[in-house]
DNA sequence: CGGTATCCATCACGATACTG
DNA sequence: CAGTATCGTGATGGATACCG
């Protein structure tokens, strides 16, 4: 489990819990690449070039975790697992759109 | 060495070096203080309670290397250092602001 | 196909002590 | 006052192998 705290510090912050949602590796990509729409785990693992199955697993259960994310399993052999964003994952659109540009403005 | 850069996947995406400039434990918690005005070192360490000298100072290291904070040094003894925002650390406040509501607002 | 289970490397963070 | 120098630790990410 680790299920110890990952971010408590003594002052709670309500903007370092949006923060820690986005904070991964890879999340963002992930966020990006569903943007586009719905998309298998094979599809995705495809995308993200270079992940493991083990972390692109783990981050998308931490997406998921946070309510950011859907996973919806269609019980058949062999396995099909679709991801796809919640209401709440597309409200982190304009945040990530305004990060971009932040960060594209002075570069 | 061990020089490896932090956050270089093969993706380069523009909003993880947003992301990457807030990454942090304190720095938000930083950034809010500065929002108030400009502080001292020894302001800082007292508002932000339990972080150690070696920490704050890391810290400030990189929003300074970031661009985000400026560090006034007076060479006098004791020694008085001024921390405060630069116009860009400045327009992160609106990001910061988002963040924050996008926080407040499922929970 | 879409995962788990192990084992391992790294780095951010921190406790503590010392200093110009 | 505002740091730096050491040493240590746990969370995070990853390589690899196996499974329903």
């Amino acid at each position: 489990m680790t299920a110890a705290p990952k971010f408590p510090p003594k002052t709670s912050c309500p903007a370092e819990k949006t923060l820690q949602a986005l904070s991964g590796r890879w999340k963002i990509l992930i966020l990006r690449e569903l943007f586009d729409g719905v998309k298998r785990f094979g599809e995705l693992q495809k995308a993200l070039s270079g992940i493991t199955q083990k972390i692109l697993t783990q981050q998308l259960r931490e997406l998921e975790a946070d309510g950011i994310i859907d996973r919806k399993v269609y019980p058949q052999i062999p396995p099909k697992v679709e991801y796809s964003l919640t209401p709440l994952g597309e409200s982190l659109q304009p945040i990530l759109e305004t990060m971009h540009d932040w960060a594209v403005k002075y570069h």
